[in-house]
DNA sequence: ATTATCTATAGATCTATAGATAATGC
DNA sequence: ATTATCTATAGATCTATAGATAATGC
């Protein structure tokens, strides 16, 4: 009865099979923030990442759990990259942020940018896992951008951040939306002079 | 010569038609916003309004095409509302502008909700004149919040219309994206009260 | 006579599965 | 021995079209 519990043998590495795993959800993850979570089908993603259409699901129980790997892979990307400026030389300001999300460059590669500006109403209608690790992000996200005000209050930030994420997501929403090249500037350069004076407001 | 430009005989009434043609862009206006763009198949929407899919293609073009009208349609719905408010014994403020959209009967109804905060990033992906229909909504909704503004001039008041706009935009998208209700709830109230205080500093 | 609508279907998707093949661990 | 990946395909979509039917205008 000793070994009942115990794994079987490995067959392929265990180490490469996580790899592919990766390898396929950074892809969706990018390609979904492209083309949205019913822009690109099964097939055509694993031929992007090299392999064929029946090897999916052994990485995956259905395409569901790929969608919620995939837009918890997006947020995680932000996530790191803020990470790594705040231990870097310069950390991340408030204007920082600001500067690194309403702009042209951002606007134009939705692939490799914020999750929420490019899927807020397709996960919205996505299954419970995927809405929690998406609660999970927004509260991240809140409490991030809060440690970048320099309110007086805790909660003041909080409030504050709160103004500014959705502000952030809304406008990036906007200007892509629009297929008036001025229009959509316009709407990136206000918010983001709005958002900056606001802030700066604070501390005087 | 004298009648080759003349058009033929009507078959059934015009009319008819026209009324039948705003029944299935209406109810497609409705069904999108729920479901998302690619949420519904014409088999489906026609169906719903009491036809069969055969008959879409004497109304449409595309499907492309329906998605385009019914995008134009449902930023009428919020335009007639605001205009009937407007003409009405009490006319909307900009306070009631704010509670009348950040709130969570429109946050559980989407299909009778902005089409902003329900397709933006699906509008962002769609067909050119999707994208310029949508563009001329913005601009006027745009127009519409900054005449609600006190502001001292009309730049101001188009500035601050703009970051009013985003900000409503962004909490409504991240307020139905989140599975957590008490964070959904607080995203809604915090955004609303900053705006409204936002504006009454305008005019202290 | 004209045409909106209907039935039926072509052809192209898409998700998911079955069973064969091949690459690695014990 | 195990299992990741492959080929092939079932079954359910979806958009768009062809041709028949029926409702109305002249």
């Amino acid at each position: 009865m000793q070994f009942i519990l115990e794994e079987g043998h490995t067959g392929y590495s265990k180490a490469q099979k996580a790899k592919t795993h990766e390898r396929i959800v950074k892809l969706a993850s990018k390609r979904f923030r492209e083309e949205g979570l019913a822009g690109i089908g099964i097939a055509e993603l694993m031929k992007e990442a090299g392999l064929t259409v029946g090897g999916f699901y052994k990485h995956f129980d259905s395409r569901d759990h790929l969608v919620c790997e995939a837009v918890d892979s997006a947020f995680g990307g932000w996530k790191r990259r803020v990470e790594a400026a705040k231990s870097s030389a310069s950390p991340v300001s408030y204007e920082k942020l600001i500067d690194e999300y309403l702009n042209e460059a951002h606007r134009d590669n939705p692939g490799t940018g914020c999750a929420f500006s490019a899927l807020a109403p397709e996960i919205a209608r996505s299954d419970t896992r995927t809405r929690a690790v998406t609660s999970e992000q927004v509260r991240n996200d809140i409490q991030l951008i809060a440690t970048l005000l320099p309110s007086e209050d805790k909660r003041t930030a909080r409030s504050q951040a709160i103004l500014t994420f959705s502000a952030l997501v809304g406008a990036m929403s906007l200007a892509r939306a629009v297929s008036d090249e001025a229009l959509s500037r316009e709407i990136l350069k206000t918010v983001g002079e709005h958002l900056k004076r606001f802030a700066s407001k604070q501390q005087g």
